[in-house]
DNA sequence: AGTCCTGAGGTAAGCGCTTTCCTGAGACCG
DNA sequence: CGGTCTCAGGAAAGCGCTTACCTCAGGACT
């Protein structure tokens, strides 16, 4: 492993000058010893190495991501709008996937603090236990005790910088879609109890219900394709009469499409983040949307600067509904 | 931030003692120290500093990924995998995105390289520019000399361990079941033609229309769902007789399927990959097969496992013909 | 001619941690 | 009771870099 001194040694300069070179330093070198370096530096191979600069220069260029899983579309999107402007501010991204486990999060906020991170950004629900929530909490602090920006994404019981996503409005507006379609009963499929996206959305839902007479059950499994379908076989198998499906996510809205297809049964499904598949399964579904990709921009974009006054900025995104072919009046449904 | 000294200081040690007790050393301390320190540690809420730790014990911890996009699902699937084996190594995953740059690929290299991370994996198709492709193997070798490993997935022309997708072999198997069907004339609907994938798959569909007979027509454009919509909408427009499409990946495989949905036509689609999704568009779409997750788990498990002798480790994994609806016998189109 | 700059380059002090080697105090032995 | 072992704990030497500060010419001044 070539190392500065190695260069320093064989370009036949001193340590200083090869890194003042190297780094391109504002200091004047003459342009031979320049030459003689950069010769040095490309015939050894040399690269420095990265830790030791940041223990000398003590500065934080990297930022850390903490998502439930980087393969999710839903968390796929999120990351490429945090990408994006992470790269176009020249730092380096580092992804970690909690899986939805408050204690791999925790870890996961000291390693990032341990590698001096200049800011994180957490994506994706937070949990209800308020035990782990608190213990997070405290993590967080002692990460921005030392400097450490934090962003999240989706947490509103977190008192720092976040980006919200109208969750609580797209269940009202899903559950009001459906209830102005002359559906009285609905079935939220729902992702874990635990998660407060999941409360959320129920949230918004019961609102709607609410308002114009409807009931709602509620079922929760996981927020998977297959969760939906597991759930969506069972309910359709159980109730004969059952008219309408909101799932809280769009995985789990695919997978009650295919539970519907397998039953030959045909009712309304309304979807949740408007993924990118939600415009290629067939019925076309009917969603609310998200912007993803904004979501993450945005997030980024908070962690990044450096924060204005003192006071926590909150920024919050609307939902929309996305009309396509998965749900029809109650009368109409086809078949 | 606290350091290590001031935790020493606060519980009345040495820096020596402190990390001894801290890392768990196997140097036998006093229970009375150790429960000084470890209250020291929680009271200043102290992390160590990960980059002074690199650099004094210089073990490399940490592994770095390069793919083309993590949103892409293809790329997902395959990071979901490598994410598993690494996790279960104890290892920290470093994620780049490439953008399909060969510039921006040989940054990342530099950059890991300079992380001290213990090994590289690089996923997804090569450059067919003999230019960069040398470039970026000198990148390697730098990399390889100071002790890192190198493997990669789907890059035949790289002289290290490797595991590769049979892609020739998958796209034979699309092309063959076209060709058994009957269709005579296939528009093969590809990515870039600077990528070895779309080189190989090519070469796989056009190996089995020669066996069978049959002319391929190719047309390229990017491996997206939007490229295959746009390039099938064309092709549909400008050919009535078309009766069958080879994409090679699955996302253009989407595309076109809602191209055909436009256009009101139903022609034979073929994909390859296998995606998640492929089972819930309509029609589910026959597809050739990639064990995504698998390809990752044993790319980063050569690149963790030391490397028995000096050759390098190959490993071929196979491609499966998946069936399902989205393919007809040329003269039973439907409609 | 002597003083002062000025500019190019080097010296060395850290950055925060690990780890080797050393110290000093008991425990144990003959 | 002196000598040797053992063992807990500390001092300090790096790990590879950056950078404040210093040195030493050579030229511009008075």
């Amino acid at each position: 492993m070539a190392t500065l001194a190695d260069v320093a040694r064989h370009a036949g300069v001193s340590t200083a000058t090869a890194s003042r070179i190297i780094n391109g330093s504002p200091k004047p070198v003459t342009e031979q010893l320049r030459a003689r370096v950069l010769a040095a530096v490309a015939e050894l191979r040399y690269v420095p190495n990265a830790h030791a600069q940041m223990l000398a220069r003590s500065n934080r260029n990297a930022v850390g991501v903490i998502v439930h899983d980087v393969s999710d579309p839903y968390f796929a999107e999120i990351t490429r709008g945090l990408q994006r402007v992470a790269t176009a501010n020249g730092r380096l991204v580092i992804i970690c996937n909690s899986f939805r486990d408050p204690g791999r999060e925790m870890e996961y906020i000291d390693l990032l603090h341990a590698h001096q991170v200049a800011a994180i950004v957490i994506a994706g629900s937070g949990y209800l236990d308020s035990a782990a929530a608190s213990e997070l909490d405290d993590r967080m602090r002692a990460f921005e005790a030392t400097g450490g920006r934090i962003a999240v994404i989706g947490r509103h019981q977190h008192p720092g910088d976040a980006v919200l996503p109208a969750n609580e409005e797209g269940g009202y507006l899903a559950g009001k879609h459906l209830c102005e379609l002359g559906h009285t009963t609905i079935a939220a499929i729902a992702g874990p109890p635990s998660l407060t996206t999941t409360v959320d959305r129920l949230a918004g839902l019961h609102r709607a219900a609410t308002e114009h007479g409807a009931t709602i059950h509620v079922t929760h499994s996981d927020f998977t394709r297959d969760g939906g379908e597991a759930i969506t076989g069972k309910l359709l198998a159980d109730d004969p009469s059952l008219t309408a499906i909101a799932a809280l996510n769009d995985s789990m809205a695919v997978g009650a499409l295919a539970a519907m297809r397998t039953a030959g049964r045909h009712i309304s499904v309304v979807g949740f983040d408007d993924m990118p598949i939600a415009r290629d399964v067939t019925p076309a579904l009917t969603s609310v949307r998200l912007p993803l990709t904004e979501l993450g921009e945005r997030a980024m974009t908070l962690a990044l600067d450096p924060a204005a006054g003192d006071a926590p900025r909150v920024e919050h995104v609307p939902a929309e509904l996305i009309l396509r072919d998965s749900t029809w009046p109650r009368d109409q449904l086809p078949r």
